[in-house]
DNA sequence: ATACTTGCAAAGTTTTTGCATTACA
DNA sequence: TGTAATGCAAAAACTTTGCAAGTAT
């Protein structure tokens, strides 16, 4: 179903007369098929494979447009700088304190859960737009590394 | 009370056997009675009245070791770096996407949504420590300014 | 056609590191 | 006393910006 979350993109990037360019369509399309919850760094090289004279600011540019679109959201990463994650459907991460990896999770109760934290938060006037839920904590491999 | 959690964080460093240093001791204070989720440089700029060679790399490194300790918790600001929060009882913030001011959200139902994601973390073998949860969005002041 | 976007390089920030000095335990 | 922590300054890492050139609409 990438093609349905693809277009659903282009059509925020419409919505929003923000113009569709080559740099924005595979950084898109990178972010939806990956599930590595990369780095700005990452989706550069990645896609400078494909893209030779991509430039790291059009990476960050976009991503920070993306973000503002609410197509992906920003992680912070115990190694520095962020990740990010397309977010079409509600879900939360686990991130290993110990290797930095991020797991999705996708547990069905989130979306209610969500809901809730959304209308706690929504106290004094707060108008939420997206919930960002972390659980930190060390992996399974990390433990078994720590073990040794 | 902020002489019980002061006292309960104190003995968090003994028990890991880190040094209970004079910088240690007002960082952590300071973190203890501020509401404000201050940055590296408001912590530092504020504590640099009172302490005046406290240098930032100590601080740097002391926010680093408190959130290892799982005595603070660290969250992106949009404006670039982070925000601190001492994280004695569960609580989630919500946050202004527009004037990065971060709001404490005291919801009753919080540990028991916070224990349930953490089982639903639990996945895999994943071992949790610390639950993090943003609602993002606009504030009531920054609507208001908006609307103008 | 024309405004938005890009790429590049340079500037600006933020964070970490190395090492001599200091001070907890 | 011995080792861990600090402070300083320099280095590294990360992110933004200015502007000329290119391009989507």
């Amino acid at each position: 179903m990438t093609d349905k979350r693809y277009e659903n993109a282009m059509n925020r990037l419409k919505e929003n007369n923000v113009r569709i360019t080559p740099q924005r369509q595979i950084i898109l399309k990178y972010m939806i098929e990956t599930d590595e919850h990369p780095s700005v760094e990452t989706i550069f090289h990645i896609l400078e494979k494909t893209f030779p004279n991509l430039s790291m600011a059009t990476v960050y540019n976009n991503l920070r447009l993306f973000k503002k679109l609410n197509l992906i959201i920003e992680m912070p990463s115990v190694d520095g700088g962020y990740r990010y994650d397309f977010y079409d459907h509600p879900h939360f991460h686990a991130t290993c304190d110990n290797c930095n990896k991020i797991i999705d999770v996708d547990d069905p109760e989130f979306p209610e859960i969500d809901k809730h934290l959304q209308e706690a938060a929504s106290k004094d006037g707060f108008k939420p737009t997206v919930t960002s839920v972390e659980v930190h904590g060390i992996c399974k491999e990390c433990q078994e590394k720590e073990a040794k």
